[in-house]
RNA sequence: GCCCCAGUAGCUCAGGGGAUAGAGCGACCGCCUCCUAAGCGGUAGGCCGCAGGUUCGAAUCCUGCCUGGGGCACCA
């Protein structure tokens, strides 16, 4: 088979676009020497993927940007160019459309080629080396071990585990990392109310403190640590909650939200606790010393102030209180120290809710003043998500009324669909979560039309498995149809959206290519199965023609399952 | 007051200098003697928030305004 291909030297989907960005350019090159076009500076000119495959797979612009200097109507230079496109096995010859286009389509036996790439690459087909290795961390959720994960939590959870997946399969050397808020004011509220209730269950007649958690989940928390350690925590009345109990009570949370969190496909390499900034020998004495050196400090108003507003912040900002505790700042401050100098990221991506939205730039501040580089710490924040219940909008609140759990999300509408319409968005858009609808688990959700697909791929395997056909030696170059070409097109984006997702930080380009290859693939298998006649099924009698079908569905499937999995989803055989 | 995000089909949202602006859902019309119809084909539905500007070309970039959300703590 190699043979039938040795004529296509460029037979790659991740260096085609270069490569005929070569052509191009060479075809200006002579399209000048032959004085059929004047010799004037070039624009930079991509080439664009046109929205319509009927201008092609690839089209250059040059003509439309050259005009002005060229002095020429850009159709005219759009011919000029195509006449000394080089022939090229990878291409057919190219064509022009007005106003001024050049339009590039991959020849068949280009795209007869790719099933072969894509199944000799497998589970890896479309990685990329934009990482080369470098070490790049995903620090996302992260929040607070006083309650329960929420909805909004999840959409944090499934952009910034998808993310990690996208850098990872882009050559990054990926860590996921869950920053626990162990050490913060919040923690010190959590611990008082926990012993409210801890209390109460001793028939104390204690209220919670005004600003603490009100929630069910704190009784039911306090009523398990009764039934571990009974009365071991209890102190006499009047006085302050034992250490350990806070500690505990965090320690059990932060259980629930990693089980969660395990529920939902989210595993992290890293559990970093705030409290060990604070640690002999750990980054906060260290930070705070390298900031009084480089004069970044004041003390004023009986505070320790980080005097950001001379790199250009709006304002000074307190890192340590008048009462001696450190901010929140400080030991972010630290905690990116620790990242960036300690421990060598060359990528750091926060995943945030929007509500963080103040912090992002002084947080760019101070790592720039600690010697980290401000271009490499990425902060992603996610508008919070509006839920929606009986078409009334529902906040989110962890103090408030009504909280939606991720586990009671996951348990109604499953993990996969979660995360899938969490991804649907970009994560700067707002998003409504329509419960009613998410719940209703039908043919309107989306997820499951891509998982179909994926179902059906697998079992048209498992049917020529029955039937004793094998993929191994299909002859790809049987395969003409428009849908099977149009199928292979699509496969062939993944690295594409791969690269989009791993520069632009934005997940949401991975379940709209997923759907357009799931459409590609349908649209593949109804073609055949329509029509009356048997030998357009993919499984015919004409056994060559059923092998090279049965090439394109090995990849297909290969593709498919490759983008689900970056997105944490299951890629099942069987529906 | 200042800063950030958003305003695109009835609804939820993609697209973010190029060719007739897209998808899903909803509506309407077709398609299973079946390799899963959880599917496919088609129709209807848009001054891309408003007004200027830049450009050969603007939904996309710039300016101003309107609307919604978020932020501007010795909270996190």
């Amino acid at each position: 088979m190699a043979t039938l291909y040795s004529e296509c030297p460029m037979a790659n989907a991740r260096d085609i676009r270069q490569h005929l960005e070569s052509l191009v350019n060479a075809a200006v090159r002579d399209a000048v020497a032959a004085g059929d076009l004047p010799d004037v500076a070039l624009p930079e000119a991509p080439l664009e993927r046109p929205k319509d495959a009927a201008n092609g797979d690839f089209a250059s612009t040059l003509p439309l940007r050259l005009a002005r200097a060229a002095m020429k109507p850009p159709l005219e230079i759009a011919r000029a160019i195509a006449a000394h496109v080089p022939a090229d096995p990878s291409i057919d010859p190219p064509t022009v459309a007005p106003p001024g286009f050049i339009n590039l389509r991959l020849s068949a036996a280009f795209l007869q080629r790719q099933i072969e790439e894509v199944i000799a690459s497998g589970a890896s087909y479309a990685d990329l080396a934009l990482g080369r290795g470098k070490k790049a961390q995903v620090e996302f959720v992260s929040a607070n071990p006083t309650g329960p994960l929420h909805v909004g939590n999840g959409r944090g959870a499934a952009i910034g585990d998808a993310l990690a997946s996208a850098l990872a399969a882009a050559g990054y050397d990926v860590e996921r990392e869950y920053y626990v808020n162990d050490a913060g004011t919040q923690t010190d509220t959590f611990s008082d109310t926990l012993y409210a209730r801890y209390q109460q269950l001793f028939g104390r007649d204690v209220p919670i403190p005004a600003d603490g958690y009100p929630g069910e989940y704190m009784v039911e928390l306090a009523g398990e640590i009764k039934r571990e350690a009974g009365d071991t925590y209890l102190s006499p009345p009047g006085e302050a909650a034992p250490a350990a109990l806070g500690q505990l009570g965090i320690r059990l949370m932060v259980d629930r939200i990693r089980e969660t969190l395990g529920a939902f496909g989210v595993h992290y390499d890293q559990w970093y606790n705030e409290k060990s900034l604070y640690d002999a020998g750990g980054a906060f004495q260290e930070v705070m010393a390298l900031l009084r050196e480089r004069g970044h400090l004041a003390d004023r108003e009986g505070a320790t102030w980080f005097t950001s507003s001379e790199l250009g912040e709006d304002k000074d900002n307190v890192v340590i209180r008048s009462d001696g505790r450190p901010t929140y700042y400080a030991s972010d401050i630290a905690y990116h120290y620790d990242k960036f100098v300690r421990r060598g990221f060359s990528l750091v991506i926060d995943v945030w809710g929007a509500d963080h939205h103040g912090h992002v730039s002084r947080l760019k501040t101070a790592t720039g003043a600690i010697g980290g580089n401000p271009e490499n710490l990425q902060v992603l924040l996610y508008q919070l998500v509006v839920l929606k219940r009986g078409g009334e909008v529902v906040r989110l609140s962890k103090r408030g009324g009504e909280i939606i759990t991720l586990d009671e999300l996951i348990e109604e509408v499953g993990k996969d669909a979660a995360r899938f319409f969490f991804l649907l968005r970009s994560p700067g858009a707002q998003m409504e979560f329509d419960l009613d609808l998410a719940v209703k688990q039908s043919s309107e959700n989306p997820v499951f039309y891509v998982q179909y697909a994926h179902a059906r791929l697998a079992s048209m395997l498992e049917r020529a498995r029955e039937q004793r056909l094998s993929a191994e030696d299909g002859d790809v170059s049987r395969l003409t149809q428009p849908q099977e070409l149009a199928l292979i097109r699509e496969m062939m984006r993944l690295s594409d959206v791969i690269e989009t997702v791993a520069t632009t930080f934005e997940p949401q380009h991975l379940p709209h290519y997923a759907m357009s290859l799931a459409t590609a693939f349908h649209a593949f298998n109804d073609a055949f199965k329509q029509q009356s006649d048997p030998s357009l099924k993919v499984i015919t009698e004409d056994e060559a023609l059923t092998k090279a079908r049965l090439r394109l569905v090995l990849a297909a499937k290969i593709a498919l399952a490759r983008v689900l999995g970056i997105m944490g989803m299951t890629a099942p055989d069987r529906m």
